[in-house]
RNA sequence: GGAGUAAUACUCAAGUGGCCGAAGAGGCGCCCCUGCUAAGGGUGUAGGUCGGGAAACCGGCGCGAGAGUUCGAAUCUCUCUUACUCCGCCA
């Protein structure tokens, strides 16, 4: 949620802003409705008074045993004043919150304008990987391998997933315990969440209003709930109505669960396979920290990120997203891109990005700086990484002429030793 | 899933309609005494949020959340949430 005062004092900045990703707006209703509600408010705050200040009165003069008819006479005549207001101003209030809650964050100013065509690469780890042989894509080589089954998973399920099996499974959580294992060491502390999550925790995390088409409900639980698209979204809210103290921050968390996204429809043919489906794992960081720290927090999570990819081996590359491609939380997202050589595209295997106080305005999150002042907190959050979609890059990028595939050796360990997953068929 | 109890400030806790934004204790701040690591005395301190004001300050809201009764609600009524206890079921 945007600072609603930054608004009022510089709409057209705002509005300026927002542009830049695409976002239309017009402030003028709010504006309006904020002068509704200032001349609402005090009004129903001097009736309230004077009811109060009666009142008191009332019980004065009863200990006393005095008469109060008089005092009753005047209550009397301003009792239902205000009881009409008192309703506009609530649904006004209701209408600016529902309004705020739909904008989204302000970009930073150092990005570009326009949608994804826009993201400019900043950084390339090694060179695209060269085959003299002629390669499979990730599907051919999981079949064949025998660590991941698709058939018996849509048996089982239905499209957008699949079974990791033997080997496969085991890759996979040699990926997500090595990611965990860096994190500890890098002392952030691993929390294991929740994945049905209630209403209040998306409005929060930004999923909510705007997206709650996205992501898989709960209906018959009441309250209803959500299953999480993401770990940040638990994570952000372990502090919601929260007020913190500067010297306990930054606040370092990690979790890993798996992620479920509606993804509607959305499937291409490029995108078959573990590249895109309807729960996937994810190793997921958070920070809630101070607007002093907010940018070295930022560095610090790609910088990790990034890590993680340098350690296994693999060629990616890091798009700086453009204001449109950011999503509508964050004031700044960079991509972690991985190389997937068979359909030749960088895929996201991870999204690091600050919301400043975004997320915290929405939730309360909050801290008191050493002036004893209450302020938010800058709320930040990083994959590291997305497991699923690392699997098949390892596939296909690490690929052997006799249709083998090389573990990374940081994986080896967490493999009992297996260095390379053979043919089986 | 059933039945019961509870939710008050940083923590514990008193408070069944007005004198309660809230006793008391701990904690924390300051002062004194003592002197060697643990104790004694005094004193101060109550959050948050919205609005007005240059400020001092004034006012609205606020005792888990929401609604209601009332001139007036921490206190009465209803709904919800959470925690605990017992029973049932279960990894």
């Amino acid at each position: 949620m945007l600072d609603i005062e930054m608004i009022m004092s510089n709409p057209e900045l705002v509005k300026k802003a927002l542009l830049k990703r695409g976002f239309e707006v017009d402030f003028s209703g709010l504006i309006e409705l904020r002068q509704k509600r200032s001349e609402l408010l005090k009004k129903i705050e001097e009736v309230r008074a004077l009811r109060n200040k009666l009142s008191k009165s009332i019980g004065e003069y009863k200990r006393m045993k005095k008469d109060t008819t008089e005092l009753f006479a005047e209550i009397e005549k301003i009792k239902d004043s205000v009881v009409r207001d008192e309703e506009v101003l609530k649904e006004t209030e209701e209408k600016i919150k529902t309004f705020l809650l739909k904008i989204p964050n302000i970009p930073d100013e150092d990005l570009v304008a326009g949608d994804k065509e826009g993201n400019v690469v900043v950084s390339v780890n090694k060179d695209q990987p060269n085959f003299d042989f002629p390669i499979k894509d990730h599907v051919e080589l999981a079949t064949s391998l025998g660590i991941i089954d698709y058939e018996r998973a849509a048996k089982i399920s239905g499209k957008g997933t699949w079974i990791y099996t033997g080997l496969g499974a085991r890759l996979e959580w040699a990926l997500i315990n090595f990611f965990i294992d860096q994190h500890i060491k890098d002392g952030y502390e691993f929390l294991l969440v929740p994945h049905l999550l209630n209403y209040e925790s998306g409005l929060t995390a930004g999923q909510f209003p705007k997206f709650e088409e996205d992501v898989f409900w709960l209906e018959d639980e009441q309250p209803k709930k959500f299953l999480l698209p993401t770990a940040e979204t638990a994570l952000i809210n372990v502090h919601r109505n929260e007020i913190l103290n500067e010297d306990e921050l930054p606040k370092k968390y990690f979790s890993y669960t798996p992620c479920y996204r509606k993804e509607a429809g959305s499937y291409r043919s490029e995108e078959r396979g573990m590249i895109r489906g309807y729960q996937f794992n994810k190793v997921e960081m958070v920070q809630f920290t101070t607007e002093e720290n907010s940018d070295d927090a930022f560095l610090e999570l790609m910088i990790k990120a990034e890590s993680l990819m340098k350690m296994l081996g693999l060629h990616y590359q890091v798009s700086k997203l453009a204001a449109g491609d950011v999503s509508f939380a964050m004031a700044r997202t960079f991509d972690i891109e991985v190389w997937l050589p068979s359909i030749k595209i960088y895929k996201e295997v991870s999204s690091v990005s600050n919301s400043r106080t975004f997320q915290a305005r929405r939730g309360m999150i909050r801290y008191r700086n050493k002036n004893n002042e209450i302020e938010y907190c800058h709320t930040l959050n990083g994959s590291g990484l997305a497991t699923s979609r690392l699997l098949p890059a390892i596939l296909e990028q690490n690929q052997q002429a006799d249709g083998s595939v090389k573990i990374p050796d940081v994986l080896v360990p967490y493999l009992g030793g297996i260095t390379h997953l053979k043919k089986v068929k």
